[in-house]
DNA sequence: TCTGATTTTAATCATTTGATTAAAAAAGTT
DNA sequence: AACTTTTTTAATCAAATGATTAAAATCAGA
């Protein structure tokens, strides 16, 4: 009586459990950092299990990619384009959702901007998603500028703005507490307080000079 | 006087070349991604001369890894502690000398948050220095504060809003580029913009709400 | 020019790493 | 149970990759 008990305590699907450890260190270290071995320790599975599954690394990487692409834009459009709202409003409930989002997936930033650099190739899956986005903007910030009329170039400087003042503490978070001695809670905290912040800040950005 | 011609056009010593073209690779792709087969071709030596001369790759790595440190904080402190000029003087020229240099080293800064995740064992070297630089904010935005006194909250919040809108771009900027098809001088007119409109969006934000 | 040190090269090694294979184990069907 | 299919494993492969070595080429000083 060897391996009676036999313990098959399998939390889900192996299939599962290996695009989550994918997941998890793709996003965490990029493609190249993480090695098929690490997903597959981290996963508990056997190595030959990801490519029976997967076939190979990238096309296990090219499902992460596209989920976490997807991610990183999905809460934009449905808000940006809710007629019901004020455009001043919409810009608080974005604000909100978004680092909420982030807030759950901090390592996400990063790896996006990581994707953008390199091959180019890989971006044709997501191209159509980042014009909408672009479109969306472009709706939603005319009224606010303080010419009031919108340039190619006011465009641009309000991506980098309004994306930086959101987007740029999850980027550089490591950075920041280390540098500023943060605990975790204390990041997290200050990313609250910023649900707030961020938009009065943008606001007075757009009416400033 | 045997080899009077010989071409010796050698721009630079091997050891030299190697140095550069590790520079450039490891900043553009990071550790991981770039083959010491890379260096080498692209310093146009042959391989064994990268470990003649540097013994490893990780040595090479870490001697372009304290340089970019330095350039990446360098041109701070100076400026942060120049008593001659008012402190809204120094964040002008603080911007304007910071974008200058990453206009020139764009990849800077996706580096340096590239290096601060990872394995921290390295970045003994250059804590002492992210020390300094947070001195420094902390010592210049005291008067110019909303409510008038420094806060913890309040410098790490100064820190994402400045650091982000200078740069967040630059960290982005494949992304912008795209999303917003701008040419390589485009996306660089932008960025001198920004030398004059940044302090004065800094300053609203601080004194919004 | 000769000699010894330095620099560079070609060939090779050992390990890592992505992937495959053949067979065992488990699950499902009749 | 008998069998068929699906899932999982251990063993192994081939290529990529960081590193080393011994010898050749170059250089510096007499």
């Amino acid at each position: 009586m060897k391996v009676a008990k036999k313990k098959k305590i399998d939390d889900g699907s192996a299939e599962q459990k290996i695009k989550e450890a994918a997941r998890k260190l793709f996003t965490e270290k990029g493609f190249d950092a993480v090695k098929t071995r690490d997903i597959a320790a981290e996963a508990g599975i056997n190595l030959a299990l990801l490519n029976y599954y997967f076939r190979s690394k990238e096309k296990l990487f090219d499902i992460v990619m596209v989920e976490n692409f997807e991610q990183f834009i999905q809460q934009l459009i449905p808000v940006f384009g809710n007629e019901s709202l004020t455009v001043e409003e919409r810009f608080v409930q974005i604000t909100t959702r978004y680092i909420e989002m982030l807030k759950a997936n901090p390592d996400l930033p990063f790896f996006i901007m990581n994707q953008m650099r390199g091959d180019s190739s890989k971006l044709l899956a997501v191209r159509e998603k980042m014009t909408k986005v672009r479109e969306a903007f472009l709706q939603n910030i005319g009224k606010n500028m303080a010419g009031g009329k919108v340039t190619q170039t006011n465009i641009a400087h309000f991506m980098m703005n309004y994306m930086g003042l959101i987007i740029f503490p999850f980027i550089a978070r490591p950075m920041l507490m280390k540098v500023n001695n943060l605990s975790k809670k204390e990041f997290d905290d200050l990313m609250e307080e910023r649900k707030a912040l961020v938009p009065l800040w943008l606001n007075a950005i757009m009416k400033a000079k």
